[in-house]
DNA sequence: TTCAACCAATTGCAAAATGCAATCAGTTTG
DNA sequence: CAAACTGATTGCATTTTGCAATTGGTTGAA
């Protein structure tokens, strides 16, 4: 896989890698959800992803240097999917897209309180949060005790948000 | 123009407004190129946008809100393309993105010294190019002394890195 | 007053990407 | 041994893209 190089500009450089519909969804679903396996991605995607757009942008991702596919010790046919620093270093502009398109698109509240937590918690946030994923993905670093890292503390969030609907629902 | 809605994620919904090849490269040159006609979009083009592709992206992008249209009153066919507050806030994710970019993938480096400048300036440079924006484009606030914009340094930055590179060569 | 240059698109068409459903062969679990 | 699960692949219809040519109109200079 290489870049078409329409131009030796940052902007455009990056929207060749990830300008479509679905490359940073995948990203983010493995970003903030944890998802490291193939079905993990089709099955939980909130989108609807087709799987075959899933294995093409796998397979794309992962020769753009975006991802690293690994054999899962525990089933020979299962892969396991992992970011790279490439992908890691993404964390901030998820970070805007999110703080941009709540202001300006109809989000939901449910799925737009994980990114106003990443707005408020601003850069060293996102730090705390990269150096989570590099642990997980990378192996690099030291780890956190459960339940204080930033992806739990987001989910949590995101569960009680969930939980005070069902609430007002019911 | 109305959105497909896949999900209400920020981040989905977002890319559901700008996620495609040519969107954002539009803004871009807008915004960082100081392009309002359709003419200057399509004759400038560093990657050779085709008209049919940028006259329905224009059409959308005035749908969806991120930039208004008006005839220009020395031209009855002419007619001048406006950011929108909403397109004018798209500047921290053009930054991150072009900081990403800038580390990531085989930028050049006259095309790259603008995300460098705005990279290094941080958030209170964005702000005083978003607030160059409005005042260009909204007619809000008060205007600057011409040569002391964010966007006349941005590009006195670049002239001066062609330059350079013109010398080399020759 | 004629005419070339310019204006924002539109049209026709081939190629590529997308989306959907069905399917695949191998692996694990009950 | 069968059912469920693994990461995909295939076939096919639809949609989007990209390119080149063209449109109907405007402008400015000769």
């Amino acid at each position: 896989m290489t870049l078409d190089r329409r131009s030796g500009c940052p902007i455009n450089l990056s929207l060749e890698v990830f300008g479509d519909r679905w490359s940073l969804i995948i990203l983010r679903d493995m970003i903030f959800g944890g998802r490291r396996h193939f079905r993990e991605l089709l099955n939980h995607s909130m989108e609807g992803i087709a799987s075959n757009i899933l294995a093409d942008r796998l397979k794309r991702l992962v020769e753009l240097g975006m991802l690293t596919r690994t054999d899962d010790p525990t089933h020979k046919q299962k892969a396991i999917y992992s970011l790279t620093e490439m992908s890691i270093t993404l964390v901030p502009i998820m970070a805007q897209l999110g703080a941009w398109g709540r202001v300006w698109l109809p989000v939901t509240e449910d799925l737009s309180i994980r990114a106003k937590l990443l707005e408020e918690g601003g850069p060293s946030l996102w730090d705390d949060f990269m150096n989570e994923l590099r642990f997980e993905h990378l192996g690099i670093g030291t780890p956190k005790p459960a339940g204080t890292t930033v992806r739990a503390r987001l989910h949590a969030a995101y569960q009680a948000v969930v939980e005070a609907q069902a609430r007002k629902a019911s």
